[in-house]
DNA sequence: GGCAACTCCATACCATGGTATGGAGTCGTA
DNA sequence: TACGACTCCATACCATGGTATGGAGTTGCC
């Protein structure tokens, strides 16, 4: 009833999910999509939950992972049983990570609906001070900003 | 009892911002923190809430914003009065972004602990869906699509 | 069995968001 | 007034995440 799908070459996995092949071919050699299979002739054959893999990547991309990221959050995927500590671990570091961003967000997020319902219709708006209103939000996390930026 | 702090130069605002002198005049260049102004030597003098703007800025990238997003932002914050329709058009549609941006990670979330529930001792994991979980979130939507990636 | 469309791989190039270099001028304090 | 620390500006370089180019081989369909 399922899992018999056909295979598809790099083409038609590029336009299913939108976007070039050379992008494709660019995560599968950095690891971030599974090696595809191949035929005899050197031709690719993905199975296509590739092309699902890939708008999950083109996602967290939008909020702010990195591939290098998100190939963390892909690992933790498909690691079962034996090493479930360390799996468990990676997760909640993962976990903090999205709860910091939700918090940042959500702050923002009040900020401009105050500004929305302040400009709807009834008198001027005021100063509306976005960057105040976010940033009690950040103060202290070395962690998320030092994730995002390369050291060498 | 306020509104009379000191200008600072450049240094004094990389260093209390955390990043260095030459991010600092980058974003003065693009335009994305106000243009200081200038002693007769030239020397820069900006106002110390430039360290705040910095601030935000930074954690609004981890957030995913490009830095024309984020003057995108940045631009609503002052735009007062007249234009009170416009900037609340804009306000709706950065709101919408965040909502979504919302939606994605707390689907992340929720996955996310699954994981960590179910690791924390009884049972083996199984295979850990993440994909699925986020593929919901994000059909529809060429908004956040195309904002992040650059058509030429 | 020929032709268009596709794939291979290597290499080069591109945009964004910085970061470094370096020569010349400025500042403040001893 | 001399010194170190800072600033100026221009220009070059860097990493990430792609995108493009191009010559050579593969596929499938008429």
């Amino acid at each position: 009833m399922a899992g018999n799908k056909r295979k598809l070459l790099v083409g038609e996995v590029a336009r299913r999910a939108g976007v070039n092949v050379q992008t494709v071919l660019y995560y599968e050699r950095r690891g971030i999509i599974p090696q595809a299979e191949r035929r005899t002739s050197g031709y690719r054959e993905f199975d296509p939950q590739t092309v699902d893999l890939i708008g999950f990547i083109q996602r967290a991309q939008e909020l702010g992972f990195t591939l290098t990221e998100i190939t963390g959050l892909l690992e933790l995927r498909s690691s079962t049983g034996a090493k479930c500590k360390e799996v468990r671990e990676k997760a909640v570091e993962k976990l903090d990570l999205i709860e910091i961003k939700i918090g940042r967000l959500d702050a923002m997020r009040t900020v401009l609906r105050q500004l929305v319902r302040s400009c709807s219709g009834r008198g001027p708006v005021r100063d509306c001070p976005i960057i105040e209103a976010i940033q009690q939000t950040g103060k202290p996390e070395p962690e998320l900003k030092t994730s995002m930026r390369r050291k060498r």
